[in-house]
DNA sequence: ATGACTGCAAAGAATTTGCAGCAGA
DNA sequence: TCTGCTGCAAATTCTTTGCAGTCAT
């Protein structure tokens, strides 16, 4: 098995070591095609849930991922059921999260605009906005 | 001492029974000019330090504010410190978050204009519009 | 060698639950 | 009276922390 030397980098030029455990990690999480989100527990669990790895606490899933969203890798995100979610597209984007299945998709920042933002209060400066649309089932 | 007639309304219409723990918090919560944000904790702290008044336990602000929240007395907002704020204002509007004093503030909803807001996913509709902006000081 | 990282278990914070007793209708 | 509500403490859930041993550099 020859080292992931993408990942070992994009670990190393944000100042993480890596170790075998983020290695693994970011494996799992960078290595996609489409966005994924997660919360910490589910990311545990499918990590764990693979055969040939041996196994990674739950600590160091959650160091872990506070290291990679620190360092820019992912994103938090805010949901109604109050759990952290965390997403692979870091980019600016807003979100549709169904509370039924508490599963959240993707909207891309260019679909929705958002006209006459409000300046901050004085002294400050917008440093980011979250949209979360809302949805439920329809015969609400 | 006479009764709050009007707020044992509000109570009763909403089948909730008007019990005094129950209306002291509304009295509380809903005899005020401004909005109002803030957290169990935050509420417990507050109504309990008020002299001339039993005690109300933590449990009860708990039940209560989820019996007023499911009644549409108080929403429920999402903020980027992952702390569950509840706010009097209940009509659609929007807020700035400043994360260095987890200060909520309001935004009306006609002030900023959200365009193009995507269709929900089929057999979904939207129930609901989330939109924190975040802000911090200028000195960043 | 030296820091940084991991893993475990324990601690902590926020919220929920079970249930006996109390109070509103 | 009869159900719903309150209050207490215990239980749960999620997350953080302390620290000894391990690993990357």
């Amino acid at each position: 098995m020859k080292k992931n030397l993408k990942i070992i980098d994009k670990l190393r030029s944000s100042g993480l070591r890596p170790t075998k455990q983020r290695v693994q990690i970011a494996e799992f999480l960078f290595e996609r095609e489409k966005t994924f989100h997660f919360t910490v527990e589910n990311l545990d669990k499918l990590v764990n849930s693979k055969i040939n790895s041996e196994k990674i606490s739950l600590a160091t899933f959650y160091n872990t991922v506070h290291a990679f969203t620190k360092a820019g890798h992912l994103k938090e995100i805010l949901t109604s059921n109050n759990e952290s979610y965390f997403d692979t597209h870091t980019g600016p984007h807003y979100h549709f999260f169904d509370e039924k299945n508490n599963q959240l998709t993707d909207i891309d920042s260019k679909e929705i605009k958002l006209k006459n933002i409000p300046t901050a209060p004085k002294g400050k400066t917008i440093k980011d906005i979250d949209v979360v649309i809302n949805i439920e089932n329809d015969s609400h």
